[in-house]
DNA sequence: TCAATATCGTCAGACGTCTCACCATAGCGC
DNA sequence: GCGCTATGGTGAGACGTCTGACGATATTGA
């Protein structure tokens, strides 16, 4: 029979499958970005909220989890992590004591300063290999894609919208 | 330097991030599966050990793990969960008492073939946002990625010959 | 005012995933 | 034959992720 494994070689529908590349993609993409910043310990996960919480600060944790993409539970779990690591602080909001409103540390600031290169080398490295165009045209069609399901998708992201400006933003009067 | 944050960046540089994009299309890529299969119970990664299985059986579960781009420890448990539903039998190999060879029961099979449907229906769903040509673009593009990393990433996949492959499959390292 | 409903958050359970450590078996070289 | 190394497989621990259930707090409407 096959003693030792041979050379496969068989058409499998598997692999035209868009839901499995992109599992690939995804894995290799958490792969390179752990690989990049080794040193310092984080995962995308926690990065992202990081990022999100030095641009808005003092949102809750719902919030930031319709930003993200994320489930509740997903967030308030790595939430917690980052507070252990004092990297994060939440603080009860006294005017609606179910809110936790959220913060960098002086150390999560720090430490996300410290993640800017490392990250974007890790960009640099995932779209190494495509050429310039193709870059712009991958991440147009990707953006398209996941776009198009913000409207339908289980935990749809919060329409992000206004740059410039302190406040403005969520509608909040 | 001490980056201290004026803010005065775009909001949020998550949102171009192509690791960010990528987690977001693959839990829409979970999640519209789910949706399509919701009756019969089964995830993507089961779905894909089954499809495996039926092209070649009689696999063992290491080969199966680089077939599908998984680790050894990820494979051995989904394989477990298969072989408690009885849709996998799993015989330990006479001639390498290591081995344990993998095959399809015939409810296995009829699952398999009930899946397809869905399945396929599934990546419709899913492509739905690009047009066609876009599609081929996307998945051109992704196999790209994917493919450059086979040799690198943690857990590549085994070669496979692509039947007709446009280009790419650079099987020469 | 008080009850119904909505929202924030947590917990438990399930699955996928990876790493590291370990066991059992094979194969190889001396 | 014996040890060394390679390989198939399992188990524990960690993290991310989702769903469903539940408690606490707000808001709203009769």
């Amino acid at each position: 029979m096959s003693p030792t494994h041979p050379v496969p070689r068989p058409p499998l529908s598997l692999y035209g499958r868009p839901g499995f590349m992109i599992r690939r993609a995804h894995q290799i993409a958490v792969s390179v970005f752990m690989h990049e910043t080794a040193e310092h310990g984080v995962t995308p996960t926690q990065f992202g909220i990081l990022d999100l919480l030095r641009h808005r600060p003092g949102i809750d944790q719902i919030t930031l989890a319709r930003l993200l993409g994320l489930d509740r539970s997903t967030t308030g779990m790595v939430v917690k992590t980052l507070e252990t690591a004092h990297l994060v602080v939440r603080i009860t909001d006294a005017s609606d004591k179910r809110r936790r409103t959220l913060g960098l540390t002086p150390e999560g600031l720090l430490l996300l300063d410290r993640l800017q290169t490392p990250a974007a080398q890790a960009v640099e490295a995932l779209l190494r290999p495509l050429s310039p165009r193709e870059r712009t045209t991958f991440l147009r069609l990707l953006g398209k894609l996941t776009a198009a399901f913000n409207a339908t998708a289980r935990v749809p992201l919060l329409a992000v919208a206004d740059p410039n400006g302190a406040d403005a933003a969520p509608p909040d009067p």
